[in-house]
RNA sequence: GGAGAGUUAGCGAAGUGGUCAAACGCAUCUGACUGUAAAUCAGGUCUUUAGGGUUCAAUGGUUCAAAUCCAUUACUCUCCA
């Protein structure tokens, strides 16, 4: 017998929380219906959380449901602040804008928006932004009660570890009101998200029932569904490299680096990644994990890249990984940074050709990793400190640098 | 607008005149062991050299000597209006 589609997608874990399970279930299960899933654009890419929860609505989809994937223009102005203990940085609207176009190019590599079933992009900031201030808050504002606002998670943190300011308090407002827009306008039943975006969902929920109940109106009963936040097994979110958040974008994040991200995550957390970032059967997911956790590994980081950098990439990036750490270390396929050929040839040039590669911050730094056998050129470990780097080191204008175990820089010396 | 408290390294948090480049925890990096995993253990985390130089919100002052005392400015929090 198949498998419904709501026990799919809760067998793979996303899950998490909803408003009604019952009634979600027969959303999910039933006719086509119309669901959003909201971002907002506070940087010019999309961070691996982000993606994750694409990755649901790549899935609602595939089984005929209408996306509606809205762009938070005028939310990003403004900061969720769900979760965070310090406000937000203030971002201009220029940056708002240059993001907002960024980040629809990402979804629409993610989400299909042509052929039979497209999702449909929208941007609240083309109902809010007219929205006059007092029109907003007679109109949405007189609905929210301020104490059950406090009592929810996102507004408590804030209070607690420092001022919630009034900016802050009309985020809720705003998502809420996209909810209801959105149902009005594309009869948009089902919103899905980050389960740190519970209570501004449920108040979107909420906000269409007030609404209701005030124009005398039928009821209208709008779901929400968050997916968990993607966390490692010790608890820390995923995602953090580093050097710093790992982007889906190609220019902020490098395949390379993309791929040993999930190449070194953990055992524990393998099968989950796997259930959520690629379309194996879960009975043959949970198979692999019991047989070969190494290769179910390799498996999964190949699978996550190829969906965010396409098959070509991923292929590329396991090959070289490979190679590299089998023990074949090719400066072929390691990651490569350019410098100026000017470097080359003077006395002890070795740490400011670290330095300029970025490998390393500051010299002080590379003097210890070198005094803990943490630097290799060319296979071959550094000794002394005040190493030089001369033409005779170079194949090919390049050398290729390890620093610890696991990181691999081809430096290429442009002339 | 009034009264009070605060601002210390990536984060949390000690330190209230010299022994402070600043305890401790987290995070992170390197090494050992491994499987490019985890756990464990060892060492490191301002910079530059082995001589130092620049840090404790910012600026100015007191002092032989300041993260520590004083003044001004900025920001944050609590309570009152």
């Amino acid at each position: 017998m198949k498998k419904k589609a709501y026990d799919l997608i809760k067998e793979r874990g996303y899950i998490y929380q909803a408003t009604s399970e019952t009634e979600v279930e027969k959303l999910i299960n039933g006719e086509p219906m119309t669901f959003y899933l909201g971002i907002d654009p506070t940087a010019d890419s999309l961070h691996i959380g982000h993606f994750f929860a694409l990755t649901m609505v790549r899935r609602l989809q595939k089984i005929g449901h209408h996306p509606i994937v809205l762009i938070g223009g005028a939310t990003a102005l403004i900061g969720d602040p769900s979760g965070r203990s310090d406000m937000r940085q203030m971002i201009t609207k220029e940056q708002v804008i240059h993001n907002k176009n960024e980040v629809k190019e990402l979804v629409k590599r993610f989400v299909q928006t042509d052929g039979d079933n497209p999702a449909i992009i929208v941007d609240n900031a083309d109902w809010i932004n007219p929205y006059s201030y007092i029109d907003f808050m007679r109109d949405v504002g007189k609905h929210f009660n301020i104490n059950k606002m406090l009592a929810t998670d996102c507004y408590k943190k804030r209070l607690e570890e420092g001022g919630l300011t009034f900016l802050e308090m009309g985020y809720m407002l705003m998502q809420a009101y996209d909810f209801d827009q959105l149902n009005r306008d594309y009869n948009c039943v089902l919103q899905v998200g980050g389960s740190d975006q519970w209570a501004n969902m449920i108040a979107g929920s909420d906000l269409a029932r007030k609404l209701d109940f005030q124009n005398g109106a039928k009821d209208r009963d709008l779901q929400a569904v968050t997916c968990p936040l993607l966390v490692k097994a010790d608890g820390e979110k995923m995602g953090k490299t580093a050097s710093g958040t790992l982007w889906v974008s190609r220019k902020k994040t490098t395949v390379y680096d993309f791929y040993q991200m999930f190449i070194n995550s953990y055992d524990e957390d393998v099968e989950r990644l796997l259930s959520f970032f690629s379309d194996i059967d879960m009975e043959d997911i949970k198979k692999m994990c019991a047989t070969d956790i190494r290769e179910a590994k390799k498996t999964m980081a190949f699978e996550v890249t190829k969906l965010v950098h396409g098959e070509d990439e991923a292929i590329k990036v396991k090959e070289s990984s490979e190679a590299i750490f089998s023990g074949e270390k090719t400066q072929e396929n390691a990651p490569s940074v350019e410098i100026s050929y000017d470097l080359l040839n003077n006395d002890s040039n070795g740490l400011d050709v670290l330095v300029s590669a970025n490998i390393i911050t500051s010299k002080s730094e590379g003097r210890r990793l070198i005094e803990q056998n943490g630097i290799s050129m060319n296979n071959e470990k550094i000794i002394n400190p005040n190493f030089t780097i001369t033409e005779n080191n170079l194949t090919d204008n390049a050398i290729l640098i390890q620093k610890g175990k696991k990181v691999f820089v081809k430096i290429i010396f442009n002339k």
